[in-house]
DNA sequence: CTGTATCCACAGTGATACTG
DNA sequence: CAGTATCACTGTGGATACAG
């Protein structure tokens, strides 16, 4: 039987989270990295992002259009501006190719495949649990 | 030697995000249910569910005014916003106890420490990878 | 103390048009 | 094809005041 999540995530990587998870974290936690730790996942963790890492993951190299074209809902705009910031913290490489019409080729570096798999947890968190959260919102809803 | 890490998240916890790894995620994985999931992601992974997500998971049980000192920069309007929101989701139980003044306490549901453990493995990259985000950053930032 | 209500400023977002 | 530029808009979020 098919299984959508263990194609996506490659084994090496579920294997590089629960390394993460087995391994001793770093000792120190000052209030300045745990405020730059913020930030970072505040950035990482918006919509589109997680989006992008979750495509290329599953697919490999894909060009500007092809991403634009599977995800649903993006803008040129956003997807310029999410590709850019990805490429900035050197989640993702950006290979243009000197052709007419251009191209230009998408895909996760060394360091995206591994928050991609940090990921993989939440991914399954949500998955897992998505039937609980939305009756404890009718349940919610239901009380006013 | 103290590690901020562990006495964050339970060793249940990471048990149980081990477990998230280890076992086999649901087989069907239809368009609906992802952007189901991406919404979920999309709400539990904001900037202030994450860190009352986080401070709760490390504390225990709060009252509100005690969570709005803990955490830097949340406003009034904010902190019960993102409380409403994570009460609804069922990530953690509201108890108003019937004194005066009036006192309210928060606590993480099982599956608020869950989510938190999901997350684990991102807390751990990011803190992890700080260092190198930062270093590709400003190599990218060099060059334009 | 724990909220709600109101107002307001501004950043994030999408639509559109245009360029190399 | 792969962007950039511009603009209008909306919602988020902060400040403040007030209520139970």
């Amino acid at each position: 039987m098919a299984n959508p999540l263990q194609t996506r995530f490659h084994a090496d990587d579920i294997a590089q989270a629960e390394h993460y998870l087995a391994t001793d974290p770093p000792a120190e936690l000052d209030p300045r990295v745990e405020r730059l730790v913020n930030d970072l996942i505040g950035r990482i963790a918006d919509k589109w992002t997680l989006l992008v890492l979750e495509l290329l993951e599953e697919k490999g190299v894909l060009r500007f259009s092809a991403i634009g074209r599977q995800i649903d809902g993006i803008s040129q705009k956003m997807l310029t501006q999410t590709l850019r910031q990805m490429e900035r913290d050197g989640l993702l490489t950006r290979t243009v190719h000197p052709v007419v019409p251009p191209r230009v080729d998408y895909a996760l570096t060394p360091l995206g495949n591994s928050l991609s798999a940090a990921f993989c947890g939440v991914w399954v968190w949500a998955e897992r649990h998505l039937d609980i959260v939305e009756a404890a919102r009718a349940t919610f809803d239901a009380r006013d």
